[in-house]
DNA sequence: TCGGAAATAAACCATTTGTTTAATTAACCT
DNA sequence: AGGTTAATTAAACAAATGGTTTATTTCCGA
């Protein structure tokens, strides 16, 4: 898969919040399928298939343990989006040194 | 708008490669919607339909000059989005940390 | 003022996404 | 073995997405 689907996959499924949701509760630690969908209002399959979107987007692995099936935090993915995104960095820092010029003109000239 | 909503736009327009794309040139600067789409083989409608996707996302804006359009990349969703994805840095880094010390073990154990 | 280029709008279609309920598989426990 | 719990699969469906073609608007330039 190249890094272009890696973060097709990654991107689309950060973009629902439950997903994202489901990320936050596993910074926590490894939770079983139930855990992770005992906050939300949605049926069970539903959480059991953003689940899997999160797996197949590589965010999230399972392991089977007797009859639950762990969830984990993999981070790879994240670190791959902020990747492409630090290539903007010198844009919005130039954009954030330029406003910082101008509080500087605004100190020296008293407004 | 929420944060979260804030985070879905974003994360949702930046989930296809032909936006993800068009951020690309933009960061070279300002450009019509023709010149933005040229280099795909999409009707100019549909490039005119990605940019609009961008623009709701707040990654783009766009300033009218005679007949053209011209763009610009507006780089503080990604800021967002990057601010987001270091709440997890910490479980990152620590698994690099893991790793590290493996190196080290592996170093003075010879093996 | 007319012809042409830039861009959007409108209408439409196919595919994907997000959800539900119902059925199924698999493992535990007594 | 039988019953319960964990989880996935299947089937169905509405809404959103990504694309097309055609029509319309708006502005420049000869």
């Amino acid at each position: 898969m190249s890094e272009d689907d890696r973060l097709d996959a990654a991107f689309s499924a950060l973009a629902h919040p439950v997903r994202r949701a489901i990320l936050t509760r596993l910074a926590e630690g490894k939770a079983s399928v139930n855990t992770l969908a005992a906050p939300f209002e949605m049926s069970l399959p539903a959480v059991s298939k953003h689940i899997r979107v999160l797996e197949n987007a590589g965010l999230l692995t399972r392991e089977k343990d007797a009859q639950f099936r762990l969830c984990s935090l993999e981070t790879r993915p994240l670190e791959e989006i902020v990747g492409w995104a630090n290539r903007y960095r010198p844009i919005w820092q130039a954009r954030f040194d330029a406003m910082d010029g101008l509080l500087d003109d605004i100190k020296e000239t008293g407004q």
